[in-house]
DNA sequence: CTCCAGTCTTTTATCGACAAAAAACCTTTT
DNA sequence: AAAAGGTTTTTTGTCGATAAAAGACTGGAG
């Protein structure tokens, strides 16, 4: 199989989206910056359309000839790189399964069940133990840590540093900066959320990864950047499998972000201090709620 | 070739020095936790030993022949696993080599120039990429981000954070805690070390991250310790590559580090406090020094 | 019934192969 | 001669194969 052509099929369907009957498409160059692929792939996917009678490839430029039908787009589960496929699987494996700390992660078995090659799975354990939840045995197995009160516990102390150093830097961003209006523009976001709670609280989820990143972005420090990665996951997975008072919940983390944006604007230290331990805290109390109570590190999870 | 058996050779050069003419060795499972191998590679090893005369396989036991010889050793440079080669070839590279910051790192080439097979580089990388030195553009090559100044100022500030946490910490262990044991009997390598600095000082290097893992770990916490790693291979690579002033350097890092531990022992925070920040300013001197001076970010290196 | 060595099975580390995708190069058109 | 499309080369993502190493099973001896 060697490799699969994702790319070629989300690009596709991405490229859908770009047709109307009538109208005339960018040149090559063009449409694979706003695919984000090269032009390999957009000539694939021109070739492809205009087989199947899409689009009509002639001197005068590339004309669409009808507008896509929902049949035209490839299925969504092929267009999901093996990487997220293999993620996806194993967070399912070590959070829904009753997979227990301590526990053997087994490269082939893994690989076996997920019905993809071994190198895959090597190389996803291997950017996934940067998150601290495995660990490898020198020419043997990996160990799961698993997602324990203890690594929430050891998750948060890090967060909190490296967010009120952020926030602080970000007060002292100059009037003009970029950031600024960014958080402006996030603001809006989280009000125009709130209004519509009841329907639209799913969309919590992104909008709370996309808040915090642009915090952490202050410190201009990579490696608080790539610390958010950890807690960006986390929050990816505990938001989709815990989804208990999930609307009330959102409800409050908003009222918090609103504050803390307040607070950010202010440039008041000591406020934004308290904005941001204040949502810090209840942020943790939520996780360590969704972990099972009990003793540290006897195999509880979110 | 499949698999290297480094694992063999470097066992077999361990297992060595536990031969005394005349003398029986221990049973086979006792062996392989002596040299951290399993019982399989033990088993090889003994055969290759009793196939050379070094050892008998009797029904009373093993019974060693003879003392070994020099030439009975596997020569050092076939020990070292892929990983450990890839590493070194890639940091020489990097480093020593005139790569400039924003360059392409091309898989093929290196596993070309360093004779490995593109997978093990491919693993290399990725679990590289965990040092914010080098990062990935999906479906495309990798960029190198340079061991700039940028690099160590950012690094720098976080290791002040870990370090005072952790350091703080420390204090707070109980007396009997076995971590204040081991600071005890760094101290006295310290001193040892100190005495004889002239022709030992460039075993500073291994004692010095010995030294601050043990403060790391007083944080109990596994991103701080994971966060040592970092530094640990930028260090690693600047004393090897940087041998200028090297004994000075070290004398002086060396008696820092004495009042430090004597700091952390009289528990006195504000004592720590100025003993740890005094070592890691002059540290970061030391580092800063090393890489070009310029700019930020215009392609210096250790 | 525990320890030990002998045997068999499974898993990991590494390579080479090959399709997809990217990148480089070349040609035409305006 | 810039910008677009056409062609060729290179590189990446993924798999399956294979030797090394780990691990599991087995029977015998103290």
């Amino acid at each position: 199989m060697s490799k699969q052509n994702t790319v070629f099929k989300e690009g596709y369907n991405k490229c859908l989206g770009l047709l109307t009957s009538g109208a005339f498409l960018p040149s090559e160059a063009e449409l694979g910056a706003k695919l984000g692929i090269s032009r390999t792939t957009v000539r694939t996917i021109l070739k492809t359309m205009a087989g199947v009678g899409l689009v009509e490839l002639g001197n005068q430029g590339k004309k669409v000839l009808r507008n896509p039908r929902q049949k035209d787009y490839f299925p969504e589960d092929q267009t999901d790189s093996l990487a997220e496929i293999i993620e996806r699987s194993f967070m399912k494996r070590i959070l829904a399964g009753g997979a227990q700390p301590g526990m053997q992660i087994n490269e082939l078995e893994l690989a076996r069940d997920i019905g993809v090659g071994t190198s895959s799975v090597r190389e996803f354990l291997i950017r996934f133990s940067r998150f601290g939840l495995i660990e490898k045995r020198k020419n043997s197995h990996w160990i799961l840590k698993g997602f324990t009160r203890a690594f929430a516990l050891e998750l948060f102390e890090i967060r909190e540093v490296f967010e009120l150093k952020s926030a602080v830097a970000f007060t002292k961003l100059p009037e003009d900066h970029p950031a600024r209006e960014k958080l402006d523009s996030l603001e809006v976001e989280h009000l125009a959320l709130l209004r519509e709670i009841d329907s639209r609280y799913t969309e919590f989820s992104e909008l709370d990864e996309r808040f915090h990143r642009l915090i952490h972005s202050a410190s201009r420090n990579r490696f608080v950047d790539d610390f958010y990665d950890v807690i960006a996951i986390v929050f990816h997975y505990h938001y989709q499998w815990n989804k208990l008072h999930a609307q009330q919940r959102n409800t409050r983390a908003l009222e918090e972000h609103l504050a803390y944006i307040e607070a950010l604007r202010s440039r008041d230290l000591a406020k934004v201090n308290k904005a941001c331990r204040a949502h810090l805290k209840s942020a943790r109390e939520t996780l360590l709620q969704s972990i099972m109570p009990g003793d540290d590190d006897q195999g509880h999870y979110i």
